[in-house]
DNA sequence: GAGTGGTCTAGACCACTAG
DNA sequence: TAGTGGTCTAGACCACTCC
């Protein structure tokens, strides 16, 4: 428990103490030292060992549970947030029903293969052209009823032990599998939505007339480093997307 | 300098101090007390004047801070947001044109009249059926080409001293003039995206065809009280909308 | 009862803004 | 130079969880 924060020269480093708090605790987090579920050691044993005072300690831990990679809890301690969870369940879906009630649809992935990277999904994700991808194609599922269709573009060296059934409903949201198969933590993430007229294929797989107006929402996901790790195009017809602008 | 917070039996309040100091200051804030642009007094002095220590008062600000309602800013002050300042701008605007870059368009009031409200707007505003609402019809401009076609509801007693031009571009968004005539801050949003082949009359507005896919975005908006003072439809072809999940 | 995070206090020093 | 918010420290007490 002696371990130190690097610290630099006072005259270079402007960043408070709090911020190198953060980013060093981040940084044992993102290398994998402390596992999603893990407990972070107290408030007061970290404080302790860093060489810093408890309101800084706390400080930089409710910024990592704002930003939603660690989780609080009174009583218990502070534990790596695990995409299973509760709270992280329904932070990145954002599809809601005509009522305007969020649906849990079933995931269903109908294709697995690896491929080359298109252009797009090579310049979302950072890759040279052409790199090598996992690409997905799935579909969500409610009552018997295609509501989503998805092509997923995974960087491949990432995600090479990702193990995924096809053909028969997922248990998990992919997230979770992410995080559980390839320690990839998705800890943000883009979405930009356009209209367009759906295509004869996904047409046919949300069962509805070629052209009709659809949603199709591009996503840029990212990993707790900041990197991009996953490039999705999800398409709905029945869905509505909700935003909350606080 | 001597304004109390009403402090209560403690057994019936659990409520943390901070949050109470947040709730009474906001109160001042929603009375007018503390106009758009006005600077509070210094944390000292409110610390002093409420009772509470420095500590408090901080977390009570940087949380009003943190909610849009008051801009900090070392060495000047705390002060009561404007939505004409830059850090307010482009806080409730979220299109964004095909290279992902932020679009300022100027916008137009094509025509403003008194008129019942319809079902859905009076539900969303939470106002008795066919109650009387300024009905605005808008269009958002990128080098002469409409972009955006918006229709707007605002409950009529609270808006009557808006001051529109018709038919002539706006200097401002519309918030600030909200804020400015009518002393309305709109301070929270919910966005709902369907998508939508184009009416006629808005296909004719935004020079597309009639049944082109579209972009159909309806908006609640919520006073600082929590109320809420707009509904808004705004349809659009060209632009996509953009959410950063963090 | 021991240990955890949540709240509240008190005071010091620094960085920035303004006159 | 005076006043402001930003950072950092130190310590107290409370509410909650678990054994």
């Amino acid at each position: 428990m002696s371990k130190d924060l690097p610290r630099a020269c006072p005259a270079v480093t402007a960043r408070p103490l709090y911020q190198q708090v953060h980013d060093y605790l981040l940084g044992r987090i993102v290398t994998g030292e402390w596992q999603p579920g893990d407990y972070l050691p107290s408030e007061q044993r970290l404080a302790a060992s860093l060489g810093v005072a408890l309101g800084t300690v706390r400080r930089a831990l409710d910024e990592l549970a704002e930003a939603g990679v660690v989780e609080r809890r009174q009583g218990r301690g502070t534990a790596v947030l695990r995409h299973s969870s509760d709270r992280a369940r329904f932070r990145f879906f954002r599809l809601v029903g005509p009522d305007g009630a969020r649906i849990v649809p079933t995931g269903r992935v109908l294709a697995a293969r690896r491929r080359a990277a298109r252009a797009g999904e090579a310049r979302a994700l950072g890759l040279s052209p052409s790199a090598l991808v996992l690409g997905l194609t799935r579909e969500r599922r409610v009552g018997g009823r295609a509501l989503v269709h998805e092509t997923i573009a995974l960087p491949l060296p990432l995600f090479a032990r990702l193990d995924l059934p096809v053909g028969q409903d997922l248990a998990e949201e992919l997230y979770v599998l992410y995080q559980h198969d390839c320690g990839v933590t998705v800890a943000r993430a883009e979405d930009r939505i356009s209209p367009e007229a759906a295509p004869v294929a996904v047409a046919r797989s949300l069962g509805i007339a070629p052209g009709t107006p659809i949603l199709r929402i591009r996503r840029i996901a990212f990993g707790l480093d900041g990197v991009a790790v996953e490039h999705r195009i999800s398409r709905s017809a029945r869905l509505d997307y909700a935003v909350a602008i606080e």
